[in-house]
DNA sequence: TTTAGTCTTGACATTATTTGGCAAATATAG
DNA sequence: CTATATTTGCCAAATAATGTCAAGACTAAA
């Protein structure tokens, strides 16, 4: 599985010298899973991530950012001609008009 | 769900003028299941798409391509700024050097 | 080296999601 | 109307995800 999302909050975390079992703590979680959260063992939760970004003082929309980049990563990565599938998204995209729903 | 794929095996079908029940025959499944992967009901497996790709006679890396852009597009049309994912997703796919695995 | 704390891993249980079939309903021709 | 094709709703089975527990590994301090 992909890490850039994980990646993002281990640096995050360790900046700030917190232990993953406080950040667990906040999420409710035990520290198994939330070790396997930053090695992209697991899925964050759409909520954990906001949670995170809470937790990190760092900006949502950019963590929400990374953690769906890594759901796509894991899509495209196994096929070849990755590029291209984005590209054929973008269009899709600008053709039906996105429509933002949660955030 | 998206519609990337399915109207694009739905075009194909019509233009050869092959009824669902032909192709779900070849996939061994429903055609009730057939028809909801071309509304986008439900999502073809992979192996699945190759056999599409043959009995409709049409490019399997274009199918392909499409089948994925799917995905993708489920995961990044909830969110904002899903041009910005991509962008993401991208620099990661550079970044990493991807490795394409199957066929 | 022992201790204490942190982090990591694997096996397993629990849940959630996905997939497919069946039956009934609704088009679409002919 | 009749026959065929497509679609929908609902349920069961299959699959995937999420989380915990227990044990192992790593680090730093004494």
């Amino acid at each position: 599985m992909s890490t850039i999302f994980g990646n993002k909050i281990r640096t995050l975390r360790e900046e700030k010298q917190i232990p993953q079992r406080q950040l667990a703590a906040t999420l409710e979680i035990d520290t198994a899973t939330y070790c396997k959260i930053e090695k992209g063992d697991r899925r964050a939760k759409r909520e954990q991530v906001l949670i995170l970004a809470a937790s990190l003082q760092t900006d949502t929309k950019e963590l929400l950012r990374l953690w769906s980049a890594d759901k796509v990563y894991d899509i495209i990565a196994e096929e070849e001609e990755a590029t291209q599938i984005l590209n054929v998204v973008a269009e899709s995209i600008v053709k039906y008009k996105r429509k933002p729903t949660k955030v």
